[in-house]
DNA sequence: AATGAATGAGGGTTCATTCAT
DNA sequence: AATGAATGAACCCTCATTCAT
């Protein structure tokens, strides 16, 4: 995988140093360009979407002003690119995880426990989800998936597509900021659960059933970009 | 409510020497800071709490820069204002409108019907409570307090008070969000009240039951701030 | 002319004050106008049109930052202004001066001179102007009109309008510039003006007739901006 | 003019051990320096010696960032690189095609033909010389040369060797910016000579003569910098 | 030599707030 | 009170130049 070539048939002479040149600053790029994402998912978590300047991200990443701009072209870019990063790893993290399981209502409450879980002990995942929508995202795909399924099967009870992803949505950001607020809620994370199925229209049976499971570890380390 | 912030020295119980001049001017002043707030909260329901700028509240109130600072300090202290004095007329209405109904429950569910009415008939209105967050201030504390004596009562299966104010708050600001973009949802308004009540654990009869009943009117006439 | 009113039918009590504040703003925003330009120009002169940033501008006007944004977008604007203000100004100055001149070739004879010696008594004008390229202004129509007039005449002997045009503007150009870096040359002036109407195809005798006559004194005094 | 700047401590005479890499390499150095200021030129003919920018420089010349400052030590650099090779080149070029020439007069005016004729059928050429001022190079030294000899011989009727020089320079650049706006004027070339010519103080006659003399052929092939 | 990532000074623009009238 | 010109801090963005590889 190192050395990954591009050298079609040029002479050894010049072909070698143009390709570590290549190789070496491309890794470096991909290097930098993680850093500030992943230094920007903090700053977004702590200042909030419209209050982060650029200022912060390049202090938060360790990187001089104009280095920014070699990576992003605004703010709102770099807000795409790692929204876009958040929701792939998230969308990646749960569909292993669920992997093996059949019954689309116990996918679905199985993701939301993740999502929880996540969000409980990743504080600045929290914080960004919490500030910055990710409804529209990739991510986004598969638990309405499972809602379908699961409405179409007649386990849940609700009256409208539309409503079911907006308790979703709006019970899970007011979760992540009551996290946020009050991280000693005891058990507040489990209620977040319940209280969604129960929204969406579960059994009570089906609910418990889904608490009592174990919560599959997350399978996927967390990623490393590149 | 009447009278916030910097109308601290006002002469106690209008003293004596009142002429004509004195009440005029200050029937105007009242005038005055009732159009800006007014003005506000379409500026604000339209632009968002964040990308409103001075210029467009002054436009809108149709007054002077300068004159907007005789009033408020920032404009951080308008939005304060405003939600004030939002918060304090739903809460009134809401108190007036709810003044004969008894059973805790139905008085949570009546409110939340109310609100949702209100939200899907007053574009402004739902597009200010969208952004701006209205659960710290006095109007929360009616379903709130609704809120326990159901739980008191038997009438509600949610496992704790913390989510499930997060849930109607959640549920909430989704709804009024999903109203803004889709506003021809057949029946949305309903169904944010059923779901709502469904995550609170309330029984379907009762469910049946409230969203049955008329709405009563909005007692009040829509307020005008003398 | 002062109070000059606005004022249609309102009652005294309120139109005297917001007239009064009217009239002052209005000359103070006139004032200042009219001192960023008149300072822009040195400001050009000095630099160049390329090479003047917002900073120069503000220090030579003696005005903050933001102040420059309530008057012009951005420096190019200014530019705009600037050099409409210099070419009606010139259009006016020299439209008075050949008031009584009905000879085309003389006219324009004179205005060449006259543009001279601007040029060698306003060292910021000479600077400007040789900057700044003012022959797509309201300015050049004068000129371009004697010498079509000219031609017509048969005074002139030039195989085409537009080199006409372009042997005005190119020598009147490099004239400025020779001005500004030895402006002790004897008599450049005048050689400057023989050398262009020789090249124009004015005859030795006509050249010389210009030549001797008195120049007109500019008839207006230096414009001052309202 | 070989070798401009940087190129001080080469080894006296080509010092004994030369090997081939040394040698090639030198070449590649001369061949690499050639294509930076070739395509800088277009580059500034474009854009213009103000808005050029270094990715400019580098995407014309197909060459990195950094291999840029290997070559010139600021972009400055480079633009006095690019005005000395272009003015040693109409030197050469020049010098060289009127070298038959006795008569001072037919010199200087098929020079300022042999310069029209360039602009006129090179447009990058052109617009460089348009934009860049080249009246302080090696190159001017020919046409004053000529210019001073014709006015000793009595040729000429100007009255100073400046205003001479300065109809000269701004008679022309206004024609190259002509050219560059109206390419397709009918006999600009000619006309831009004999106005500068009558401007000289040329009489008739030796103007009709220099205008109907052959053109010589460029003798030098476009130069290629080894 | 060649490369291209990193740098930071320089310049541009907005907008909340103050203040003289 | 009302007005609107003036202010400057806070941001944003570009681009010439350096430097490690």
């Amino acid at each position: 995988m190192k050395n990954h070539r591009r050298t079609t048939t040029e002479p050894a002479k010049d072909a070698s140093p143009v390709n570590h040149r290549t190789i070496v600053g491309r890794r470096r790029r991909a290097r930098t360009e993680a850093k500030i994402i992943a230094s920007a998912i903090h700053v977004f978590a702590e200042k909030g979407e419209q209050n982060a300047v650029i200022d912060d991200f390049i202090e938060a990443a360790g990187i001089a002003r104009g280095t920014f701009y070699n990576y992003f072209r605004s703010t709102n870019e770099l807000l795409t690119a790692a929204k876009e990063w958040l929701s792939d790893d998230l969308h990646e993290t749960i569909t292993e995880s669920m992997r093996d399981i059949e019954d689309p209502l116990i996918r679905l409450g199985m993701g939301i426990r993740l999502w929880m879980r996540k969000a409980a002990t990743d504080r600045a995942w929290c914080g960004f989800v919490a500030q910055v929508r990710l409804m529209d995202t990739r991510a986004a795909a598969l638990p309405i998936r499972d809602l379908k399924q699961s409405r179409k099967a007649g386990l849940l009870s609700v009256p409208s597509l539309e409503v079911a992803v907006d308790l979703m949505e709006g019970m899970g950001i007011a979760a992540m900021h009551r996290m946020l607020k009050d991280p000693d809620l005891k058990n507040y994370e489990s209620h977040a659960v319940i209280v969604t199925l129960q929204g969406l229209g579960a059994s009570a049976a089906r609910i418990a059933d889904i608490m009592k499971r174990p919560l599959p570890p997350f399978r996927r380390p967390p990623r490393t970009v590149e």
